[in-house]
DNA sequence: TATTGTTATACTCTATAACTATA
DNA sequence: TATAGTTATAGAGTATAACAATA
C-alpha cells in the first residue's frame, strides 16, 4: 500500500473509533470533534469552520445545539465585535477530557499488541505529517 | 502529543482534505468513501455499514443516489436471496481511480519536503495501526 | 426464528446564496 | 467596500424502530 492509500485507511478505521466513541457520549462525530478543537485552542467562528473543512454557515446551529446543551457559550471579541468565539465550559472541558480518555482506551486496547517503540515513532510522524498536510495555503481546496 | 492524540489530529487533516477532494468530484465525503470501499472488497448492505461505521439502514439512500448517478448497480446474491451487493460500474471504477490519483496528488504535493524515507516507514506504520484498529471484536462499538 | 435489506421518522450536517452588523 | 456571523433552503447523512422477504 503507497503512502496516500495508507493515510486514507488509517483516516478511516481511526473515524469509525472515533465515532463510535462519540456517539456513547451522546455526540456525533462533528460535535466532537469541534469541542476537540476548541480545546486545542481559541477560535473564531470561522477559524473553526476552516479547521473542520466545512462552511462557516453551518457553525452556527452546530454551535447553538452545544450551547443548547451547556458545553459551550458565545464570546464576542472586544476589539472586533463582528468577531465570535464559542468558548467551552466547564462542562464542556470535562466531556472533551472524558472523550479523550476513552478514545485512549480504546485505542490502547486494540493497539496493545504493537511495540512501544513503533507506537512512539507512529505518534512522531503523525505529527510530522499533520503538519504538512495543515499548510494553510488552501486556495485550491 | 501521545500516540492516541497524534491519530486524531492526523485523522482530522486527512478528512479535510479527503472531504475537499470528494467535493471537487461532486461527491460527499462519505460517498466517496462507499466507492473506495466497494473498490477494495465486494461487500453486501450489511458489510458496508459496518466499514462505514454507520447503521444499515442508512446504506439504501446513499447507495440509491450512487445507483442514480451511474456508478453503481444492486446485485443480489443468487445463493441467499437476502443478500444484496452494491458493485460498481465502469464509470464508478473510473471515478475511485481519478479520486484516488487527485488525493495521492494533494498529499504528495503537501508531503513534498518529507523524505521519502520517512513516507515508507509512515505507510507501514499506517498499514499496521489500521490492521489493529480495525478489528472485528467490536461488540463494545 | 433469525437475518438482510427496506421504510418511516426525526434530527443533524452540508453547501449555496442572500442578509445584518461591524470595520 | 470588505469581513464575520446569521438565516433560509434544499439535499444528504444519521440512528431508531418497525417491516417484508428470505433463510
Amino acid at each position: 500500500m503507497d503512502f496516500p492509500a495508507a493515510l486514507c485507511a488509517l483516516h478511516r478505521e481511526v473515524a469509525v473509533l472515533y465515532g463510535a466513541t462519540a456517539r456513547r457520549f451522546d455526540l456525533t462525530v462533528q460535535q466532537a470533534e469541534l469541542l476537540r478543537q476548541l480545546d486545542l485552542e481559541s477560535l473564531s467562528f470561522g477559524e473553526l469552520a476552516r479547521r473542520l473543512g466545512c462552511d462557516k454557515s453551518n457553525m452556527t446551529g452546530m454551535v447553538d445545539r452545544l450551547v443548547r446543551r451547556g458545553l459551550l457559550v458565545r464570546q464576542t471579541d472586544p476589539d472586533d465585535r463582528r468577531i465570535v468565539k464559542p468558548v467551552l465550559t466547564d462542562e464542556g472541558d470535562q466531556l472533551v477530557v472524558r472523550i479523550r480518555a476513552e478514545f485512549a482506551a480504546v485505542v490502547g486496547q486494540r493497539c496493545a499488541d504493537l511495540p512501544a517503540t513503533e507506537k512512539k515513532q507512529m505518534a512522531e510522524l503523525a505529527a510530522v505529517v499533520s503538519a504538512a498536510l495543515s499548510r494553510q495555503d488552501n486556495e485550491q481546496l
